[in-house]
RNA sequence: GUACAGGUAGCCGAGUGGUCUAAGGCAUCUGGUUGCAACCCAGAAUUUUCGCAGGUUCAAAUCCUGUCCUGUAUUCCA
């Protein structure tokens, strides 16, 4: 039974869907005018783990995963005409690189993925049914404003009262709001500023109301589950259910996931302080499955730190799980995961409980460790149970690689290339024939000069990069 | 100021009243294996300890109170 911390809450709760059998989650994806950092790569990667374990209890076809692109906001206007770019051609450029990062994690795409621009008649018309029970106004300088004051319940997700946010209030108040809490829903737009044709005048979507629509109209107004990073909590987050329960009168969802930050050696990652790492870089030093399962080691919500040497340690505890499914080929495998074995039952009891996946991944540890006992002596059971520490891993999207790929690394990069490592293994077992442990040594030593580590077996000596 | 997250052994990181003599990983050590290594296997130590100080309890990392520290939000941010 999936448990899940639900923020509105505060609590674990049961999960139960709206609909039996059927699951609706929305998050809050991108705002497209920069690539994606490490802080993006974790809510991709957290929210791809939590659909694939929903789709694997509910059924695939069950499940729907929506993840939007906000395409129209003020850092993409500012950015478009630092670039002296077209906003269009700047969005298009960030989402196909976003494209490429989320696929080289192993991140799925999501079932929908709405762009804020193409939901703009559902966003007016939400406005519109604001304005129309008086929640909404229309102030002095032609922006239409949230009158929170009107939404009984505002501050139930961030656990904020009204009077404690006003009062610890730092932002210069906007004087065409009646109240400093108001926020925006439509902005005048200003001249050379893209801008839609709306009953208020030119001008475009605040922030907020574009999730508010774009979840609406693709799942409907009351649905299960909304994730997002741990920043937009508030007030992002609690202004999409004043927007939605505003004008429909009921729950907007019912359970709130978060995500924690990612912080980079203990700081704050920010572009001042030069520690701001975005995935393609990081991918330049470490295969993406790295990056994931440093991801996956924690808990979603912990706060994460970002090191080279907790990569490093990633690499090391993924290079222990490989080096057990070597040699173990299950490509004409196709039973299915036994679910009722007992390290299937750990791995979802550990999945049930909010999706705890740093202990899921010690069951596939004490699965490697029972495959590499097994490879002495049983063949068959051997296979067999490295095809299930695939399936199970597959729930995370780890160890989806071939195990020799894997360990040998990309030969791309300058360095030896795989038929001179042959080579040079080649000579060595030569001069291991002849005893002569000297060239052996060196061989040894020229490889590892190179990054090549070598493994005797019986069956011969096979290598890995470092 | 207020709110919300966190503070666990060398490091990473699970664990929310008894099975904790704190999962798992990384690093370290010993033994087996090996020509020597690496990988792997078996085992060990790092800790009478879970930010600190009190308290509740037969029993606390886990509950309560206080306190310190870090981060986030309150302003765009995953």
């Amino acid at each position: 039974m999936l448990h899940i911390q639900n923020t509105l809450s505060g609590k674990k709760e049961l999960f139960t869907p709206i609909h039996p059998g059927k699951v609706n989650m929305y998050v809050c994806g991108m705002t497209v005018y920069d690539f994606c950092h490490i802080g993006h790569a974790r809510v991709l990667v957290v929210f791809d783990v939590i659909t694939r374990y929903l789709r694997k209890i509910y059924g695939s076809e069950n499940v729907t995963y929506v993840r939007n692109i906000t395409d129209i906001d003020d850092k993409i206007i500012a950015r478009a005409i630092e670039n002296g770019e077209d906003i269009n051609s700047l969005t298009n450029r960030f989402i196909e690189a976003m494209h490429e990062d989320a696929d080289a994690l192993g991140v799925k795409r999501p079932d929908i993925e709405p762009r804020a621009t193409e939901h703009m008649d559902e966003i007016l018309k939400m406005i519109q049914t604001l304005i129309d029970k008086g929640m909404a106004y229309q102030g002095d300088n032609g922006d239409v404003y949230y009158q929170v004051s009107k939404f009984e319940t505002y501050g139930q997700l961030a656990k904020k009262n009204l009077d404690d946010l006003q009062s610890g209030s730092r932002v210069e108040v906007e004087q065409s709001k009646r109240d400093p809490m108001d926020f925006v829903l439509w902005k005048m737009a200003k001249p050379d500023e893209p801008s839609w044709d709306s009953p208020w005048g030119e001008g475009r979507p605040g922030w907020h109301i574009e999730c508010s629509a774009m979840s609406v109209s693709c799942l409907g107004d009351h649905f299960d589950i909304h994730g997002g990073g741990l920043d937009l909590k508030f007030p992002h987050h609690e202004n999409e259910i004043a927007q939605s329960e505003g004008c429909t009168g009921h729950k907007f969802v019912n359970y709130w996931i978060h995500n924690g930050f990612v912080r980079v050696d203990d700081e704050k990652m920010s572009k001042s302080l030069g520690n701001f790492f975005i995935i393609r870089d990081v991918l330049k030093s470490y295969a993406p499955e790295v990056i994931r399962y440093f991801i996956l080691n924690s808990h979603y919500m912990s706060p994460l730190n970002y090191s080279d040497e907790n990569l490093d340690k990633a690499k090391a505890s993924l290079t222990t799980l490989y080096q057990s499914l070597l040699n173990i080929d299950v490509s004409d495998m196709n039973d299915s995961l036994i679910e009722d074995s007992d390290y299937a039952q750990r791995f979802f009891k550990a999945m049930d409980d909010d999706f705890n996946t740093p202990m899921a991944i010690s069951v596939l540890f004490d699965m490697s460790h029972e495959l590499n006992r097994l490879k002495e002596k049983d063949d068959e059971q051997a296979k067999a149970l490295g095809f299930q520490l695939k399936k199970l891993a597959e729930l995370l999207g780890l160890l989806e690689n071939d195990a020799q790929q894997f360990l040998q690394g990309s030969t791309s990069e300058g360095g030896l290339s795989d038929d001179e490592i042959n080579d040079l293994i080649e000579q060595r077992a030569a001069a291991k024939q002849e005893k002569n442990w000297s060239e052996c040594d060196r061989i040894r030593d020229v490889l590892d000069a190179e990054d090549i580590l070598l493994e005797d077996t019986p069956e011969g000596t096979r290598w890995r990069r470092k």
